[in-house]
DNA sequence: TGCCAACCGGAGGCTACCTCCGTATTGTTG
DNA sequence: CAACAATACGGAGGTAGCCTCCGGTTGGCA
């Protein structure tokens, strides 16, 4: 835990408030996401604004905090299984307990997914035109014999996007590639 | 374009405006990503804050609006490449500069991933933590004779994680897709 | 030129961020 | 148990961003 500061224990009120300060940060986090309002963690906790960033400096801090106090519990959730339970059935609880929590945190980032998604006529929209622009100039190479006739655009599309994914550690080899692909795309004699 | 309502044109003022605050946005996401300042947007523009939002009524209608731009030029380019280049280079010149454009999309989020790596021994401990708490129940479910001894504790956690994913849209299957890892992760007899 | 619909700008009310310092609480010592 | 540091608290206050609303301005057309 780093609720002392490894020199001497927190005073009683200290240690109090940071707990508090904790668990509301957790709940704030869960409904409302990374971006909750720290104000009203420390609102809701009962405590000053002054309070809540003298023990988490930064709103990073906070996240970590919180994120390592789940992480205790749910070791702590082992080590309890390992002395209560059957072996096997503690196998299998530790891993629902795990399954679980990972669902949780997945659900959180589906209030974002929700309004993209709402919005992704446009994004199909314009994977459309992309893909019809792609189309005109392999269209057109393909005409001139030098691109396979069953490539699609979608083809064209993939392979540049793996072509910026491989050049982007080493810039200077991006030629290299893009000669290899191109080989790659022309008929087979 | 969705410069035009698809009634009557712009005005030519309301054209002018509309430009700038799509060109000093796209500057202003590159620079700090999706949470620049919509004011400063404006400011730079040269251009009232309410201005900003009648054209754009929402910080998402902005990022898309920046977004088909940027899609609406890679498409052009397609387009003038396959009226002015030899096909087969035409298509070359396309790849590349597709490949550039995610190229630098992906460089955005790394400010941010440079902020994570920081404080990434957070994540590093709090690994090493779980899968210490792992061990101490698949360890104990090994000494009974109920798991595998080559398991190994990150196996248990891949396999917590799969059952996450395989049971979050049915919820109702979890105990049965449990027992099949149960039953896997028994020794052959 | 004159008119009106379309458009502009920014003040204003709100919330959140983060800092700073006077005040209050704790626990330790005589 | 009293008194005093050391420690911690709280919130005012200055800044900045969000978004709305409306009096004033401008462009385009007759």
């Amino acid at each position: 835990m780093s609720t002392t500061t490894g020199q001497r224990p927190m005073r009683a009120d200290a240690r109090r408030n940071y707990e508090r300060l904790l668990a509301e940060a957790k709940v704030s986090f869960r409904e409302h996401g990374a971006d909750a309002s720290l104000e009203e963690i420390a609102r809701r906790a009962g405590v000053g604004i002054g309070t809540l960033y003298r023990h988490f400096p930064t709103r990073l801090a906070l996240q970590e905090a919180v994120y390592r106090d789940e992480m205790d519990q749910l070791a702590a959730k082992a080590y309890e299984l390992a002395e209560t339970a059957p072996p096997e059935e503690g196998l299998a609880a530790w891993i629902l307990t795990i399954s679980e929590y990972a669902c949780r945190k997945r659900g959180l980032t589906q209030t974002l997914k929700a309004v993209i998604d709402l919005h992704s006529e446009t994004f199909i929209r314009c994977h459309e035109d992309i893909e019809r622009a792609a189309g005109t100039v392999l269209t057109r190479a393909q005409e001139a014999g030098t691109a396979r006739p069953d490539l699609r655009p979608r083809d064209v599309l993939r392979l540049a996007h793996a072509l910026s994914v491989a050049s982007e550690r080493a810039p200077e080899d991006t030629e290299l590639l893009l000669s290899f692909i191109m080989d790659g795309l022309r008929p087979r004699p």
